[in-house]
DNA sequence: AATACTTACGAAAACGTTTGCGTGTTAAAA
DNA sequence: TTTTAACACGCAAACGTTTTCGTAAGTATT
């Protein structure tokens, strides 16, 4: 099993200093022609790599990005991720991937961990429970050790530093505004709990367009949903014989689960119930019928993200704190869940 | 902006030498009590963290593993991850996920890079292009580097190395078999490209399986598909006016494709077709009607893996060279695209 | 022949750790 | 009082790089 070669093994090996082989291979011109094209040469046959370990600690930053995400069996961090990677290739970065589960503890350990030398920077979605417990020690902690740290989609307000969102409310908006535009009169939500910062601001987009609408609100069209696993009983219940004709749901799960349970009662989509979702994923598309739903360009917010970070990183540590708030538009699909706008 | 906190900040504070403060860190009885306590004191109180470069260097182990897989935006791909950091963390590991997004150069760059002392061992599902060109230099580069390697799913028989698989061959004639066992004689496969090698392997089983039944094979009822993206099309003109009572399909995609052509044409599934898919994800399990599957169980996939790889890992570099391949069961889940089985 | 440049290379420090070994101080034993 | 042992700590090397600086030899200039 031939071992790792490094400047040492070829130093010895061609009978020169270690900085003599370093140098050739830069082709650095304090080093003969002679010397160096051996060198390469020798290098070149024994496949040298530099060893990244090395030069991170040299160098005192590591070329990778920290990314942590509350899941990463779900489709839309996936996306986040996918245009994380493009442009942190594209730059020659790497990109450390770890999952919160949803736990504040293990968000804080893999910080911690990644913070400890292994990346430069992090792009980040705060996990739920950390969103609850309102603890942002490690955030900030890190923050104040000169690392950037960029927000994006479960962002907290309070802590300042690059920040990557889509109008939540204003999609929501958006897509309750469609509802109402082909004609629904009783449109039901349905949303999770206050503490989820994005399913909280899309109830407020919702209850915008039907406030523009001059509808008054009514509680018995909102439902928030605690334990997303166990959907389906609850959305049945509350869905079962309640006179609506149209259905906001703040993601794409509920949105799939209401159809489903309306179409088991015989309710037509989208005849007699238009539906709305939210997150354009892999169920939405597929789903018969296929789903209208706002889309989060997810991708593009990793990209975003990516290119926000590697800046700041970048940047020749310009003291000039200054942070950015991006906002991605969303955009409407349309599909086959709700109707044809009657007016074009 | 406080700066990371290093063991010579502390030396320099506390007035002793950076070893003195090293070993009172961890409690080394050469140290006296009290300076013991005084160090431990300021170090907790500026939240001193070592550095993991520095120590990966030192220790040549990064205690990190690399995975590196064909697609991030996966179902399949993501569940096998979730079980791999499952068992990292358990462990005390890191995990660093490339994906090669199907390519066969990124896929050498992201191996070389965390080859090069980014990580100590590698879990990984090879790219379509990789199967393609039957070129593994970088991964026996990297094997030959004293690196392990774990192939899962996608492997490489040629290669030498532990290996995780599921029997897809079993795996695709329990569900041929299933639809035979439902009395279904006229069973059409949606299947891959030869190349690749799990729908190769799927597409054995499945004449395995009516081999079995003494039927003999059609091609006509053989539909390999190349272009993934275009695959309704495909699959809608192969269905088409074709006599067929079942459908299997090697993968999901392919699977609620044929259920959603074959409604549209006033097919009733499963009472005139009955229809088994490969992969347990989102979809079938949420499709109307929702599909009867061969589950891979990911999630264990990438446990095994993990265990496997760090077994390899802290195993005192016995040279015993021993190779593994450990195939995990796949069971058939039962749901709404198949009719009951009559006979019980 | 003396001086001044080039050329081509090596030594050493630095990044942050850990650890074996050497050593000065003090206290105990002879 | 001298020898010995225990104690508490510092030195230095090592991991693999890069880079600044120093310098020996050779070449060119006067």
């Amino acid at each position: 099993m031939r071992q790792k070669i490094t400047l040492k093994h070829i130093a010895k090996e061609l009978d020169v200093s270690v900085s003599t082989v370093s140098k050739a291979l830069k082709d650095s011109i304090e080093i003969s022609l002679d010397t160096r094209q051996k060198v390469k040469a020798f290098a070149k046959l024994y496949n040298y790599k530099p060893n990244n370990i090395a030069l991170s600690l040299k160098n005192r930053k590591t070329k990778t990005l920290g990314v942590i995400i509350p899941e990463i069996v779900h489709h839309f961090f996936t996306t986040v991720i996918g245009g994380v990677e493009k442009v942190a290739n594209e730059k020659g970065y790497n990109v450390i991937i770890c999952s919160s589960n949803n736990s504040f503890d293990k968000e804080v350990i893999n910080m911690e961990m990644l913070a400890s030398g292994s990346a430069d920077g992090f792009i980040m979605s705060v996990a739920k429970e950390t969103q609850q417990k309102k603890d942002y020690h490690h955030i900030q902690e890190t923050m104040s050790q000169g690392m950037p740290v960029v927000m994006f989609d479960r962002i907290i307000d309070e802590l300042v530093c690059d920040k990557i969102i889509i109008d939540d409310a204003k999609g929501a908006q958006t897509a309750t505004n469609h509802l109402l535009s082909i004609g629904c009169k009783k449109i039901a939500i349905l949303t999770t709990v206050d503490y989820i910062s994005v399913g909280k601001l899309r109830t407020n987009g919702y209850l915008r367009a039907l406030m523009a609408y001059d509808i008054p609100q009514n509680d018995e069209y909102i439902l928030k949903i605690e334990d997303v696993d166990n959907c389906e009983k609850e959305i049945s219940d509350f869905l079962k014989n309640k006179d609506i004709d149209g259905v906001f749901a703040v993601n794409e799960l509920f949105a799939v689960t209401a159809a489903k349970v309306l179409s088991k009662e015989g309710i037509n989509i989208p005849n007699d119930v238009s539906i709305v979702g939210f997150t354009d994923g892999i169920l939405s598309k597929h789903f018969i019928p296929s789903l209208t739903t706002v889309s989060q360009h997810g991708e593009e917010m990793g990209e975003r993200a990516a290119k926000l970070l590697i800046e700041k990183l970048e940047s020749e540590d310009t003291t000039t704190e200054e942070y950015r708030t991006v906002i991605i538009d969303t955009s409407l699909v349309e599909r086959e869940s709700t109707k044809k706008t009657r007016k074009k």
